[in-house]
DNA sequence: TTCCGGAGTT
DNA sequence: AACTCCGGAA
C-alpha cells in the first residue's frame, strides 16, 4: 500500500537499479575514482569546483605526488601550495585546503573528520564537499546535490519551481536521499553526477540514451527543454531614495526626466539616492542643491513608499519642503524641464508608478497652501 | 576586450 | 542572499 500522505511522487526502486547498472559501464575512468582515500577524494572535489575534468586531472596527479597526505600538505609552506595550484584559479580553494589541513593536524589528531557535521566545520568544505567525502570515501548514506544532480531531478520530477528556491532544494535533497540504495551511496551519487555530465546535459540531453528515461516526468510531459526552470530574476538591489514635494503659492515643483535612460521623459518629484551615512532629509537638501541649485527647507515627512521594479527595490522617503528664498529660479542639471503645477494638473502628466501612488495620496489628503 | 553565467561556500 | 572569480560568449 502506498503511503497516504506521501510527500511527493518518487521514482521506484528500479530508478536506482537502472542508474547503477548504467554507471558500471558508462563511468569514465578518472584518477580519483581509483582511490577511497578521503584526503584524495577531498582534493579532487575541491579542484573540480568550477573546473573541468580534463583540466583537473594533471593537477590532481601532481598534487598528490607533492602532498600525498594531510600531514605533508599541512607542513608545506603556503607558497608551495599556491604554486602547485597555479593555473587552476580560485586560489582561496587552495588556501582553505591548506588551512583545513593544518587544523586537522593541530586539533583533530591528523585524521579527517569522519562525520558530515565534522567535515562542515573545516574551511572551504560546505554541503557539497562534505556529502561527497562522506558518501564516496566513507560510503555513508548521505545525499549529494551538485548542479548536475539538481538538473537531473528537476527533470525526473518535472519540477516547476526554480531549483534555486529553498523549497525546491529541500525536495531534491529529499529525493536524492530516499533513493540511495542502502550501502551504495558512493556509487549512486557518482552515478547521478555522471548522468548529469554525460547524458542529462544542460542543452541537448540524450534522452534516447538515458538509462532512467522511463522514470522521467519531464520527458513524459515534453518539458525537458524547460527544466530546470530558470530563476525568476537577477538579484535585486535595494535603493533608498528621497523625494520632495516642494510647494509655493499652492503649486508643486515637478521635473521632467532626461530623454535617455531609466524612465526617460517621465515627470517626477525632485530628489535622489541617499549617499552612504546620509539621512533622507540630508539627501533631499543636497539633491535640490545639486540638481536645481535651490536651497530648500525640508519639512515634515509625508510618507514612505515602497516600490519594486526590475532589479531594484526602492524605498522612497517623501517630504514636504519649501524654498528658503522663493524668488530663486531652479537650474536644469538632471532634468529636461521643470514646472510649477496645480495639484489637479498632476493627473494629466506621466509619472513613474511610485510617484503616481504618492500623487494619489496627496489628492486624498490635500496640499497645504 | 568586456560581459555574464556558473557552482560552490559563507 | 551575497560573494567569489574564472572562462566562454559576445
Amino acid at each position: 500500500m502506498p503511503e497516504k500522505n506521501a510527500p511527493q511522487k518518487l521514482p521506484s526502486k528500479d530508478f536506482s537499479r537502472s542508474l547503477l547498472r548504467w554507471y558500471e559501464e558508462a563511468a569514465r575512468d578518472l584518477p580519483w575514482r581509483r582511490t577511497s582515500d578521503p584526503y584524495a577524494i577531498w582534493a579532487s572535489e575541491i579542484m573540480l569546483q568550477q573546473t573541468q575534468v580534463k583540466t583537473v586531472i594533471p593537477y590532481f596527479l601532481r598534487w598528490l605526488a607533492a602532498f600525498p597526505n594531510i600531514s605533508s600538505l599541512a607542513g608545506a609552506p603556503l607558497d608551495d601550495v599556491l604554486k602547485m595550484w597555479e593555473g587552476l584559479g580560485y586560489y582561496s580553494r587552495a588556501r582553505n585546503m591548506h588551512k583545513a589541513a593544518k587544523e586537522i593536524m593541530d586539533k583533530l589528531d591528523g585524521r579527517m573528520p569522519r562525520t558530515y557535521k565534522g567535515l562542515l566545520e573545516l574551511p572551504g568544505i560546505g554541503a557539497y564537499t562534505a556529502g561527497a567525502v562522506c558518501s564516496i570515501a566513507y560510503n555513508q548514506d548521505v545525499p549529494l546535490v551538485d548542479a548536475n544532480v539538481k538538473r537531473v531531478f528537476a527533470r525526473i520530477l518535472d519540477m516547476e519551481k526554480p531549483v534555486e528556491q529553498t523549497a525546491a532544494a529541500r525536495e531534491i535533497r529529499g529525493a536524492a536521499e530516499s533513493l540511495i540504495p542502502s550501502g551504495k551511496a558512493g556509487l549512486f551519487n557518482q552515478a547521478l553526477m555522471e548522468l548529469g555530465a554525460l547524458v542529462c546535459t544542460p542543452k541537448n540531453p540524450d534522452c534516447a540514451g538515458c538509462p532512467v528515461s522511463l522514470h522521467c516526468l519531464a520527458l513524459k510531459e515534453q518539458t525537458v527543454d524547460s527544466r530546470p526552470v530558470l530563476p525568476p530574476k537577477k538579484k535585486t538591489q535595494a535603493l533608498e531614495v528621497s523625494a520632495g514635494v516642494c510647494v509655493r503659492d499652492g503649486k508643486i515643483l515637478i521635473q521632467k526626466r532626461l530623454p535617455k535612460g531609466l524612465m526617460a521623459g517621465l515627470w517626477e518629484f525632485p530628489g535622489g539616492k541617499l549617499n552612504s551615512g546620509e539621512s533622507p532629509e540630508q539627501a533631499l537638501v543636497r539633491e535640490f542643491a545639486e540638481e536645481l541649485e535651490i536651497d530648500i527647507q525640508c519639512g515634515e515627512k509625508i510618507t514612505v513608499i515602497q516600490h519594486a521594479y526590475t532589479r531594484f527595490r526602492v524605498r522612497l522617503h517623501v517630504f514636504w519642503c519649501s524654498m528658503k528664498e522663493p524668488a530663486q529660479t531652479p537650474a536644469l542639471h538632471a532634468a529636461e524641464e521643470i514646472r510649477w503645477v496645480l495639484p489637479k494638473e498632476l493627473d494629466g502628466l506621466a509619472f513613474p508608478s511610485a510617484d503616481r501612488r504618492l500623487i494619489q495620496m496627496l489628492m486624498k489628503d490635500g496640499v497645504p497652501v
